[in-house]
DNA sequence: CGTAGTTACTTGCTCAGTCAAGTCAATCCT
DNA sequence: AGGATTGACTTGACTGAGCAAGTAACTACG
């Protein structure tokens, strides 16, 4: 079933909830970049691929399963590494298993940086989204994202990457 | 109450919930952004403007007005109506009641391209948002959306601009 | 064993966004 | 009236992202 088949009288009350989501949804990220900026000097991308590092075994991952985990395309990995290697958080290697992989791998400079970035940070999601929910809005918040997400992914033709 | 305070059991729940959130809030609007771009050859941001100043009285709003409404800066809106008034879309011109004002005016052209975009965005929204969820999770949604956004701009320090 | 193809990146180009410094018009304050 | 201030943009320099073309390391096939 499609909107169109809807009552019309639901059009005023999703355009209300179109104009409150398409609001999060610009502020949100915003919100949280401008946090970790102002406390680490990172963007929420970079943060992710430290935190991603941190989580690792030996801190290293190759520089496609990143990508992957960070969910970007690996001109902006690489592009982003460099200036993560730049300040001395990261370094790469040639995987000696498969010299076409990179390594990419968290500095003990890296490592400290990240784990200072992340209570900030933790702390920050906290105040803007689990503080101001119930926990049940937090359930329905799971639920919604999933099924929206879903949507997306099933959507003709587009597929995130 | 904060985070710190709850039962710590919570913790897993709510990890799971900022993930699902997260990717939400990464493939939503590019999907959006997609969908505009490969249809009408507009970022979301454009389109905002020209569906502004659609629905403005002469089709026609001051810089400083756009700029609240589609919730940018005054230097980015400037850009954008630039790259608009190149494609014919939008004119400039200022404002006879005061000269320190400039005047954003849709065109003939212009509001015949936002009038063919709208549809299709329409129905985008509805396919990724509306059509995903129930009446009660959309209305949940609405709510949820609010109460992070309030919580954001209670934020100490930070306000969005 | 050599060459064609694939994979995993990297990089040059261009574009959109920010920040800070301009410009220009109105207004305020003696 | 007239210099200082404020408001509303605009613009130059810089940064980050995407796309497409390049490169280097492996693999497959005749």
């Amino acid at each position: 079933m499609t909107r169109a088949d809807r009552p019309t009288e639901l059009d005023d009350e999703a355009l209300e909830t179109w104009s409150a989501l398409a609001t999060m949804l610009e502020w949100l990220p915003a919100a949280l970049d401008a946090q970790l900026q102002r406390d680490s000097g990172l963007t929420h991308f970079e943060y992710g691929i430290l935190f991603a590092l941190l989580k690792a075994p030996d801190r290293t991952l190759r520089m496609s399963t990143l990508a992957s985990y960070s969910n970007s395309s690996l001109s902006r990995l690489s592009r982003a590494v460099s200036r993560l290697e730049r300040k001395g958080w990261v370094e790469r290697s040639p995987d000696p298993a498969d010299g076409r992989y990179t390594l990419a791998t968290l500095t003990d400079d890296g490592a400290t940086h990240a784990s200072e970035a992340t209570p900030g940070h933790a702390q920050m999601v906290d105040a803007v989204v689990f503080d101001a929910l119930t926990a049940a809005q937090a359930k329905q918040l799971r639920q919604i994202s999933r099924r929206i997400t879903a949507a997306i992914r099933d959507e003709s033709g587009w597929r995130p990457q």
